[in-house]
DNA sequence: GTCTATAAGATGATAGAC
DNA sequence: GTCTATCATCTTATAGAC
């Protein structure tokens, strides 16, 4: 269907635009150049440039949770759980030095409309809680090791891997991410288990 | 003179906005409508908007050093210096709910004038040389330990206190950012000493 | 579904009066 | 220095023809 297509490539394109420039640093007519088509056919798909916004972050948070999903279901232990987690952020970056949308997206958290605030607000969310189940079963099967508890170390490894998304992306750097998640990992991973 | 006064006006009201909604998510109508002057005794001042956000960002970065500097004439062991860093960080926060202007700025970096990317990659590259030296420092005396070197380190600390601040702003907690602090002191810091 | 046409408002910026 | 007036341009958004 050329509608269902039409609308695929305004999303994708959108989502491009949004991880590189944030959702104020792009234009319907930005999407409407890029794909070759006018304004007020995207409009027909996205009344309103929130309709969009809320869409594409509602399916980034739907595709990430699939991917949480997918390393849960995986028979790998928790170290390696960990790098599977660690290595989402860094294949984002490594394409065209893409932010992670949550990361982009909660920056600008005090201009955006409240529908979106909220999908942002719930990716940060379903991570950390994510990432507290994985740190917790990790220690209890001694293969990670970190002081305080799961809850706390949780949201500061997702922090540390959004802002260094950002610093790599700004030094034009993506070694830079890489060697923050190695030290993360050097960090948490018990290595004489 | 009313001529300081009204400049040092505009930077100070630019400086609470562009912390809180970005650069491209502050006009100098925000700016004037705030003050109660009108746009173009901005443009007199600042007659480009990047000649605001460069000298924002170069006073930042540069009192932001001279904070950094009076943490190293400080007494206090490693970490208590180190202790003093992160508190910059939430103290920022805790005003207003306000950003770090390198991480806001950082994160829009692709939409941004050369002029300004150069300051933020500055502030990056001297922060990150600060916390080596700190944390080398603190290694060798024995007030802190962990797993890598001093520079991979301290481009993970830093990042993960930017990140917090984003997550933290998000969820509208500024707890989460003290607990992410109090996470990273647990990781590095000797207890038994 | 996609277009043309158009609207109302915002934005960065300048010229020139006071 | 600060203002009024004005600018070209962009932005989100709608109405209606095809």
């Amino acid at each position: 269907m050329a509608a269902e297509s039409t609308r695929q490539l305004i999303l994708s394109t959108a989502f491009s635009l949004i991880q590189s420039k944030g959702y104020n640093g792009f234009s319907y007519r930005d999407i409407a150049d890029e794909i070759g088509i006018k304004t007020a056919s995207i409009h027909y798909y996205f009344p309103k440039k929130c309709d969009l916004g809320r869409a594409l972050m509602a399916d980034y948070r739907s595709r990430f949770k699939d991917a949480l999903l997918a390393i849960d279901q995986d028979a790998d232990d928790s170290t390696n759980k960990l790098r599977q987690f660690t290595a989402l952020f860094i294949q984002t970056l490594a394409q065209e030095n893409r932010m992670c949308l949550c990361g982009m997206l909660a920056t600008e958290i005090s201009t955006l409309p409240v529908e979106i605030v909220e999908e942002v607000k719930g990716f940060i969310a379903d991570t950390e809680k994510w990432l507290t189940r994985l740190l917790t079963r990790g220690c209890q099967a001694g293969w990670l090791q970190f002081a305080g508890n799961p809850e706390d170390q949780a949201k500061a490894l997702f922090a540390a891997l959004e802002g260094a998304m950002i610093t790599a992306r700004t030094l034009n750097d993506r070694r830079h991410l890489e060697k923050v998640a190695k030290q993360l990992h050097a960090t948490m991973i018990v290595t004489n288990k």
